[in-house]
DNA sequence: AAACACATTTTTATCGATAAAAAGAGGGCG
DNA sequence: CGCCCTCTTTTTATCGATAAAAATGTGTTT
């Protein structure tokens, strides 16, 4: 029996990834945009608009929305609409700092519940991480998304051992909204490189077992999107 | 301007507190009849059922609902429709840890960004607190709805100089959450009194700025709710 | 009696049309 | 020019009807 999805609460990760709903297609293909920054930060969500260019009507483009609101994503104004959620400096410090605190938790967490299978994700999603970065090749749109996929598999395997699924999914959630920034970062031409160094590292301590040294070096891996972002004045 | 809403940063508290849609109404509704347990834990929500209850038609209750999904309070399972998210013993542990993690943080923050007037807000909501206290009428639905909104009122106040909106509203989605858990210990029949005693404490300790204490005790006061409902065999 | 196929009912998900609200576009007037 | 009133256009929010899917029921076969 497959669990239904819960915001603050997953006992079991049930990927549905072949969406059976207009609702769901809508979802998926709307997120992916706003990460993608194909739709701008602040930008006006007018649901015809929408309709067509997903091909759906307009009660499941708005349910869509109806949950993307809630996630964040885009914001809802009594009768005038949905937008896209505006990026700031303000919002980039604030998810920034929460991050640094509760994946920091997390990750105590997860080390505390180590198990097998988690320190081989671990290291195999570290590997793939790394090939990936080898064999770069900017400003490909599908580099990019493979190279982000892969960076979120690394992140969400360190706290996966985690038993708190409520602190989890929003470590999940806090990583989806830097996802815009961290896009950002790219199209401003800064190299992939910024952090790679850390992964390693960060890896190396989280096996050895070293939990102070692991959390310090995570926190500071986080800060590294924010501080670079904020050197550039162009947000 | 009114700022819109937005689930992990909320720049401006913005208090639409007079629906002006379909959807607003019905959110706000059945989000009340969610949280007082009127919809009992696991039943299904049929569109029909709803539209008829709070009259209105099917468009608007799917977007209260898909909102309600995202906020952890409804489940969505496709083309079997919605229901209301299960209580059970894992989840209440599960959110339980995560708030002690999560708002002993942000009143750590809290306190590390004291003003005059956040204080003066713990004492009032204190004091209405005790007040409400003291002239108990339990059994009495409007009676526990006001005892709720002082206890809440109190929480909140607690972490309320906390700068990190995400953090923030991610211990109110928590509060909510375990809402439903505080109501059923009432209709077992326990004392308000329990844990009651340790709102005063908190208080003293986060007015004199001993951080480490004041952290503790917040942790022990949401163990509380969880071990007495955790002691009865029922759930 | 369990297992299966098929018909019926119920419920979900979706569309297209429409009322209500907001935004925009003149046009007079201080 | 800037302000306000009105009319028009655009956009949102909502309803009612319907196709698609799931649940339920019924009879048939082993």
């Amino acid at each position: 029996m497959a669990e239904p999805a819960s915001r603050l609460f997953r006992p079991d990760e049930a990927d549905d990834d072949t969406p059976s709903t207009a609702t769901e297609a809508a979802l998926k293909r709307l997120k992916r945009d706003l990460i993608r920054g194909v739709l701008p930060s602040g930008r006006k969500l007018k649901i015809r608009e929408l309709t067509e260019r997903y091909g759906i009507g307009a009660s499941p483009m708005r349910e869509a929305l109806a949950q993307l609101a809630s996630g964040g994503f885009v914001n809802i104004e009594s009768n005038k609409g949905f937008r896209v959620a505006p990026v700031s400096r303000s919002h980039l410090v604030d998810i920034t700092q929460t991050r640094q605190i509760v994946e920091g938790e997390a990750l105590r967490h997860a080390i505390a519940n180590r198990t097998e299978a988690w320190e081989e994700e671990i290291f195999t999603s570290f590997q793939l991480l790394k090939w990936e970065i080898d064999r770069r090749d900017s400003r490909s749109e599908e580099w990019l998304d493979a190279y982000e996929e892969r960076h979120r598999r690394f992140h969400l395997a360190l706290i996966a051992a985690c038993p708190l699924t409520a602190l989890k999914q929003f470590c999940e959630d806090l990583y989806t909204q830097m996802t815009r920034y961290r896009r950002m970062l790219k199209e401003m031409g800064f190299s992939e490189q910024i952090g790679s160094s850390q992964h390693e590292e960060i890896m190396s301590l989280v096996l050895d077992g070293d939990v102070e040294k692991a959390v310090a070096t995570l926190r500071d891996h986080i800060a590294i999107t924010a501080t670079a972002v904020l050197a550039d004045d162009r947000i």
